[in-house]
DNA sequence: CGGGCTAATTTTGTATGCAATTCAAACATG
DNA sequence: CATGTTTGAATTGCATACAAAATTAGCCCG
């Protein structure tokens, strides 16, 4: 689920092409980005009047936004004390990443039977880009094309469903992993999944590819779960 | 995701206790009801000021309402023309389901760890009224206790985020099944597929309780889609 | 009679006003 | 000194007013 609040490059459920924009959905994305990248941090709460005048606006189309957010889950609502940001406990990053983990699996298991071998050859080009950015050690482009890579393969399922479910998920967990200080080890050890998710995909491995996706999830939760206890002692 | 807008019976994402209530919750469940109930129809436009003479109350909380259903998929927005409820296709159908099965079936393995024997035994007990109710031939009340069976059974998994989405998405099927006219014979055979869910859960053999549940998810599939063709012609 | 333009009406989107609740600070009290 | 209370300010929740679209209706013209 989780459609957009309008034709936004996230997330195309509703028409795209050249229709207008409605401030509450800039507002929507906005504060998405915002609290994604952790600049609203987990359980900061969300003055009105303070994002009224930092987003340049009226508070009905911030109060409007809020309430998409909310039920996209990345905002909590307190009646009559406003909204904060959901904050991030080991138990929900241990539920979205398993969560996370069988929807890709999905993804993974569809891909094989419904992905061109355009899909599959875009995928391949990320992943080389992905390998050179992990050989000049540029951790955040890095990050970037690994991104691009799980998206573009949840997309090649074909199942529109999926990929919107996924990329609601997938922009919580990523409010987490932006903690999480890959260690050169660990690092190469993410590299060479990858590889092998890679051939597997290529292969149509339906079998395999899950598998091997779901593995890779969990490892990259262990590694955020260790980050998260790091910063919380 | 998708947690609700307040402290709903629905979904407990925010504090339950005494807290007081939003009228834009209200009017969320208000309105979630009516589009799952099918009394307000896919497609069809959702006026502003016919919502707010029905509900009894201004825009504003209605326009909060909307947004926040937008999130979760059951609406449409259509910037500077208002929103629709979303349309169901054969296609949506199928995408919801293929993914609600994979919710289920992670649902069922992670229920074969962390159930309690005390949740067994209330699915258990919920299966028998099921059967009661089959028996009796009255489908409105095997269908509330069929819901109930699987919402009992991916509660008990431990993954509220999990819970969570499915609960969201099973709305969204819910809006299609009520066209479902089941068969004698297919009620039969849900009801024997049923049966072997149980005793799996009972045996908490995690190797087939997923595959049972997602072959259960595909057979219901194949009923609304045959139910939606025919409406449509 | 039909097609396309213009004007009136409706409807949506945004801003603002007002009431009620919550929060905070000063104060009193044990 | 801690704790509870009162009172004022700030904030939220809801309603409404205004502006900008879109939809509709009417009209002219072919």
């Amino acid at each position: 689920m989780n459609q957009d609040i309008q034709n936004s490059s996230v997330s195309p459920a509703i028409e795209t092409g050249a229709e207008p924009r409605l401030l509450a959905a800039e507002v929507v994305e906005r504060l998405r980005d915002l609290i994604i990248q952790g600049e609203l941090a987990p359980g900061v709460k969300l003055n009105e009047r303070v994002l009224c005048e930092r987003l340049r606006t009226s508070r009905t189309p911030v109060r409007e936004a809020i309430k998409y957010l909310a039920s996209e889950g990345l905002v909590e609502l307190l009646p009559n004390r406003g909204a904060i940001v959901t904050p991030i406990t080991a138990t929900t990053v241990r539920e979205m990443f398993v969560l996370l983990g069988a929807l890709e699996a999905l993804a993974g298991e569809l891909a094989c039977a419904n992905a061109s071998e355009a899909d599959i050859a875009e995928i391949r080009a990320l992943h080389y880009e992905m390998l050179a950015h992990h050989a000049r050690g540029e951790l955040a482009a890095y990050f970037r094309c690994n991104q691009q890579i799980h998206l573009r393969l949840v997309e090649c399922a074909g199942n529109a469903t999926l990929a919107n479910s996924y990329r609601a998920l997938n922009g919580h967990v990523r409010r987490a992993r932006y903690m999480a200080n890959l260690s050169p080890e660990r690092w190469g050890h993410a590299v060479e999944e990858h590889e092998k998710i890679l051939d597997a995909l290529i292969r149509r491995d339906s079998a395999l590819l899950p598998a091997l996706l779901r593995s890779h999830l969990n490892n990259k939760m262990l590694v955020v779960l260790e980050a998260l206890d790091q910063q919380a002692v």
